[in-house]
DNA sequence: CCATCGAGTGATTGACCAGTCACTCACAAC
DNA sequence: GTTGTGAGTGACTGGTCAATCACTCGATGG
């Protein structure tokens, strides 16, 4: 009973489907919480045909990280392009709006925090090096930054993601601001 | 069967015992895949005794972090008094190696890392709101220093979660040097 | 000696979920 | 037209887990 009707899709256009869905509905529930079926729902696809495209939930959630990584290098890459030959702190700058401009839809952001907390899965774990690996060089090579300059950059990105995970600009006030100055913050609707 | 044998403890001295039993199991496996069980196997406490004495999952979990959080602020309050009255930055300092002792042995770190990702359910984002409040209050009001430097103080402590997490000092060199350069990191052993 | 109360448990329930397997169905090639 | 193949599914299994409840046991007080 295939729903969506139209020609029969082939399986890698299907397993590309079913990576988006599997990044919205993990970026939703985290790893642990997320049933393969809520993935599968959202691809309008049976939950059997899932392990069918990946020989288990593991494996679907690393290929969503591996996605997320690739879309945030990709947009970084943009980014480093906007501000052409310009000093290393105005790339790095420019970099960074990008990605804020990325994320604003907050499903790619929470992914990265949920993997973070299933680290403990050594395959998550390796996922995620890789794609920092990815970041953090593509920073450097791309800015021509110090070493520090990237640090910071990097340290920066973590505490954005604390500020949407908890949503620190529109709960209460002075402290959050303190933590939230100067954020490029995705924008709210 | 009671198989501590001494004396039958009153339930409140219980109730701490399972708070440290369970930041320790929390810590391992995040909220949603560590099972009450676990924590009341390493309270030596029959599972159901815990619904005795918290009315359920989240407030247990949410009890754990309370906890956390008070240790560490109790932690930078003594690495602040450490500097007496030296400039900001160096008290800021003082307080960042504090931090770094009291998550040597890393159960008080993840449970952080865990609680941000288990955000989505109220009452956790909550108590990590509260505890991020009171140390970001903390780190300002005894450091003196500028909304800038505190909003890096605590920046560079998401930094250092990362680190530790993906266990950047072990694996692999060069990006991952970047990322930990300077970061003063819990004793290996 | 009996009543009460708090500490603590065993057994169970109801729900959910990862993974499997045998199956159907559409289409193609011969 | 029948034989083969790949897309896709329904139904099931084995296991886990949060939460509940009726119960036991030991101490304490009258």
């Amino acid at each position: 009973m295939t729903k969506r009707g139209a020609t029969l899709s082939t399986s890698d256009a299907r397993r590309d489907a079913v990576v988006d869905a599997a990044i919205a509905e993990f970026a939703r529930g985290g790893y642990h919480s997320t049933p393969i079926s809520a993935v599968a729902a959202r691809a309008d696809i049976s939950p059997a045909y899932v392990f069918k495209l990946f020989p288990g939930k593991v494996s679907l959630f690393v290929a969503a990280l591996d996605r997320c990584y690739e879309l945030v290098a990709h947009a970084l890459s943009n980014g480093a392009a906007r501000a052409a030959d310009a000093g290393p702190e105005k790339i790095l700058h420019e970099m960074g709006g990008a990605y804020a401009e990325l994320i604003a839809d907050r499903d790619l952001l929470m992914l990265q925090v949920h993997a973070q907390s299933a680290a403990d899965t050594p395959e998550i774990a390796d996922a995620v090096r890789r794609g920092l690996a990815k970041v953090t060089e593509l920073a450097r090579s791309r800015s021509g930054a110090e070493d520090e300059q990237v640090q910071r950059f990097i340290a920066y990105g973590q505490l954005c993601h604390l500020i949407v995970t908890l949503d620190l600009d529109a709960h209460t006030g002075d402290w959050a601001a303190v933590l939230a100055a100067g954020i490029r913050h995705p924008d709210r609707n």
